[in-house]
RNA sequence: GGGCGCAUAGCUCAGUUGGUCAGAGCAUUCGGCUUACAACCGAAAGGUCACUGGUUCGAGUCCAGUUGCGCCCACCA
């Protein structure tokens, strides 16, 4: 039953403006949006609300996508749930760093001492930045990241999420902190993190191993060049190469088992050009005979494909390029002719480009280059963030298991991947394809500052060498620790570095490796054991298609280790916001729409609405015609609000049982219809059809109904129970109406709400229909869907005379099968229309007809 | 090379197990200042449902293939 305040206030001039201020100031005194943390788990709806990097902005697409997410929690807010909705910054990692040096104009490094009293440049000059410690670098990404949450924190409250603000999180405070290292030393435990030294990708700019997940191709112009190699009865071999820099780093070549031109080649030795180094030639599958020559050169390494075979055809490494992306400076050992050594000379400190340069000036002068360089382009190695192509440099390594190397663990993957519930299905797909091809472990340390340092300390032999098998690792009760100022157990600070001493693992862990957490942090997991079980697994993980290998994916590795299962039972994959000209918005681009312009121009509500219009999995327009579109179902549920409010009167409460005419009791049980279904369409996470059958009903109940039952609803003297029926009518529909909308439209709908009713629309109860079916006292709709089938029948006539539609009508006949249903509306249908003269009559005919005869004043 | 998705009025998109499914909104045109709303109301016009076959009494709807677009993956010498 509705519940009425004994008078309704409604404005004389119902407005839009400044209802977000209003409205998001209301909420956060009253506190609608808090968490029930008695609420037992069944009771509960838990959402895994994707933390956004601070270090970014907030484009149009997050508010799309929040949007969704929005949606579903008030939904489940409304229908009964304890709606644990908390909100995460991602502030650590990379792209902080590169922030927080633009902004202040510093850099880090780690050598510095820590100085407590330094403050940033006035005026940063980016091509001079200012070294600063580790540890005052650090306090920058903090304060920076503050402040940039605050405006995030800003935009949110401003579209209307209903986060329950005291359950947020960064990935860089202490909670993260300890919820990371904690989870990595159970990792550690049961053998599921492990630290090893191997050929790794690796960005040379920013000195950090990249993760498998990180990679995108791009594709960069360069050039084949065909060298020679020495042959022993003095002939050559040729080999084509992209990467001529790297010939002093070629330990052999290659060439397939098959491949007859080169079969007597397989096991002797060749001389290298330049360098003169002899290299073996083998045989693996990988070569291919009809890329270049059908000879390749195997090097310490070009690519992956060169570390597949250094690895199976156990040949040595022979490093040239260090970790700042330049020639080492030691010249390998292979290289021993003084000519070859000479050369290499000639390369040391060089950047790789360069290195390439001179070495194709080398081979040409030394007449080993055959003919000329021939340009291609072909798709290289980057890290996602960065600008130079990946080395694959050999480094140690964190790794936490991942299926990559192990076929059990892929399949239990897999396996988890099937049991959850995806919207759109067909992602599952990209789910199960990432996981079937993956080709090695997650690696999950950076060589980075502003991250979440490793819990470990390696003891130093007596000369001071690390014993990296014998890692110490603290006990989980004193984390969160940093191993660079802490030290270990049973150890004094003066034994950090000291042969017999300790150090600390320098590393920290990559983004992922923490935000793959987000349940648990969230959830305060080993902290605030009671509120977890509350909330854990989660019901929600709503997310971006992009990062389903990466964050979705890891959070179901570390799930399924910790805790034996998935994290949450639902993902809902939101779609990518196109460009009106159906491109991806990029900031590159300059297509980029801020929100808050857009938010001002048409209203949080009118984004929402546009935003609501998006399936999920779906890319979506920027369509600003939505907007307006929105912005107009606003407005209009503010000026019929009114209007019912109005008529129905400042004291007449909504009485199901008063609701006596048919056509009134069409129009709940059309509605009540609309209610199961957006029930169900919000239930299966479609809150797009959902909107769109709420929408089309007002817009029906607007155009038909209300024009149809106004002179009735006014006319209470004349016919007092007619009057009460269409007034309790209006009011049972309006009152179900703002209820459906409000997880939509949260803001007008709470101001027309505020008229009459108590309390907040968002705290209200999710219509069930009840109250609808009991008013309707078991009527269909046919009668209101005649009636208005008759009504517009009148109106064309009237806009076909190019009358006003007030204009007067002598006789209507109205005739059909459904004639009858418009016949028990016939006051109303009369009244509407303007209609001295209206009869009905009975036929066969599916159609309704409706004839017209204009009153003859009207005519001409 | 493999995978996923998409293709319906000028535009943005609905069309859930094949049978009023050829629709909505925007834009356009025409007509209305109707006392809730001119940030409004009413009406009209608009499409061989990408193409080719097939299954069926019947196909936007199912199957096969083709074309185009988008995204993801792949060992890229």
């Amino acid at each position: 039953m509705t519940q009425r305040s004994p008078d309704f206030s409604v404005p004389s001039k119902p407005s839009l403006d400044g209802v977000e201020e209003k409205w998001a100031q209301v909420w956060e005194q009253t506190g609608v949006y808090h968490f029930d943390r008695t609420a037992q788990r069944s009771q509960v709806y838990a959402i895994d609300t994707p933390p956004p990097t601070v270090s970014g902005s907030l484009h149009i697409g997050h508010v799309f996508s929040y949007t969704h997410t929005d949606i579903v929690a008030r939904f489940q807010r409304m229908r009964g749930k304890a709606v644990f909705y908390p909100m995460g910054w991602d502030d650590n990692g990379l792209p902080t760093e590169r922030r927080v040096q633009n902004y202040y104009g510093v850099r880090c490094d780690p050598s510095l001492a820590y100085d407590p009293d330094f403050s940033p440049p006035e005026k940063p000059d980016p091509k001079r930045q200012v070294p600063v410690s580790r540890r005052n670098f650090i306090e920058l990404c903090e304060r920076l990241t503050v402040a940039d949450e605050q405006v995030f924190e800003h935009l949110w409250r401003r579209l209307g999420l209903s986060v329950d603000w005291r359950y947020t999180y960064a990935t860089i405070d202490d909670d993260s902190r300890t919820a990371s290292q904690r989870a990595f030393l159970r990792n550690f435990a049961r053998g599921e993190a492990y630290l090893a030294e191997a050929p790794t990708l690796w960005d040379v700019t920013f000195r950090t191993a990249v993760a498998q997940a990180e990679l995108e191709d791009r594709e960069r112009t360069g050039a084949y060049h065909r060298i020679a190699f020495q042959r022993p009865d003095g002939r050559t071999v040729e080999v084509e190469t992209t990467r001529p820099e790297l010939i002093p780093a070629c330990v052999a070549l290659v060439v397939h088992p098959d491949d007859e031109r080169y079969r007597e080649l397989v096991g002797q030795s060749v001389r290298s050009p330049l360098f003169g180094v002899e290299v073996p030639v083998r045989a693996h599958e990988l070569a291919e005979p009809d890329k270049g020559t059908g000879a390749a050169m195997i090097c310490t390494f070009g690519d992956l494909t060169d570390v597949t075979w250094w690895r199976e055809l156990n040949l040595p490494a022979r490093p040239v390029v260090g970790w700042d992306g330049r020639i080492l400076a030691q010249t390998p050992e292979a290289i021993v002719r003084p000519e070859g050594r000479d050369a290499y000379a000639q390369l040391v400190g060089a950047t790789v480009h360069t290195a390439r340069e001179r070495i194709v000036e080398m081979l040409r002068a030394s007449g080993e280059l055959v003919g000329e360089p021939q340009p291609t382009t072909r798709p290289v190695k980057f890290y996602e963030k960065g600008d130079k192509p990946l080395e694959v440099v050999t480094t140690r390594q964190w790794y936490i298991r991942n299926g990559g190397r192990d076929a059990q663990v892929r399949d239990e993957l897999i396996a988890r991947g099937r049991e959850l519930n995806w919207y759109p299905d067909h992602m599952r797909t990209r789910y199960e394809n990432w996981v079937g091809g993956l080709n090695g472990d997650w690696l999950i340390s950076r060589q980075r500052f502003f991250g979440i340092p490793f819990p470990v300390w390696y003891p130093l032999d007596s000369s001071g060498n690390p014993d990296y098998a014998a890692p110490i690792l603290p006990d989980e009760s004193a984390l969160p620790i940093d191993p660079s100022s802490d030290v270990p157990p049973g150890y004094t600070e003066e034994q950090r570095g000291a042969a017999g001493g300790f150090i600390g693992d320098p590393d920290v862990m990559d983004t992922w490796a923490t935000s793959s957490l987000s349940p648990q942090i969230a959830g305060r997991w080993e902290r605030d054991n009671d509120l977890f079980h509350r909330v854990f697994p989660m019901d929600l993980r709503p997310q971006g298609q992009d990062i389903i290998r990466t964050w979705l994916f890891s959070t179901v590795v570390r799930s399924h280790f910790e805790h034996g299962g998935l994290p949450w039972h639902n993902t809902a994959i939101s779609g990518w916001i196109l460009d009106p000209d159906r491109k991806k918005m990029s900031k590159s681009k300059g297509n980029v729409v801020t929100p808050m312009d857009m938010l001002e121009r048409y209203s949080s509500d009118a984004i929402r609405y546009w935003a609501a219009s998006g399936r999920l999995g779906t890319d979506t327009a920027l369509d600003e015609g939505q907007m307006k579109v929105g912005r107009r179902l606003a407005i209009k549920l503010l000026n019929a609000s009114k209007f019912a409010l109005s008529v129905a009167g400042p004291h007449s409460g909504a009485d199901p049982a008063a609701v006596t005419e048919p056509l009134d009791r069409a129009m709940l049980a059309a509605l009540s219809t609309v209610v199961a279904d957006a029930t169900s369409d919000l239930a299966s996470y479609d809150h797009t059809r959902a909107l769109e059958r709420t929408e089309r009903f007002f817009w029906e109940l607007c155009d038909d109904y209300l024009e149809l039952v106004k002179a009735r609803a006014y006319d209470a003297e004349a016919n007092p129970v007619a009057a009460a029926s269409a007034r309790s009518a209006l009011l049972l529909a309006l009152s179900t109406l703002h209820r459906l909308l409000a997880p939509f439209l949260p803001f007008v709908t709470e101001e027309v709400w505020s008229w009459w009713q108590e309390g907040s629309v968002h705290g209200a109860e999710w219509p069930d229909g009840t109250d609808l079916d009991t008013a309707a006292a078991g009527a269909g709709a046919d009668v209101l869907h005649a009636t208005a089938e008759a009504l517009r029948g009148i109106r064309k006539a009237k806009s076909e005379a190019k009358l006003s539609m007030r204009a007067d009508v002598a006789r209507v006949r109205v005739c059909g099968k459904t004639a009858e249903d418009a016949r028990r509306a016939s006051a109303d249908l009369a009244a509407a229309g303007n209609v001295q003269d209206l009869f009905f009559e009975d036929s066969d005919e599916v159609e309704l007809h409706v004839d017209v005869e204009l009153a003859e004043s009207a005519t001409g």
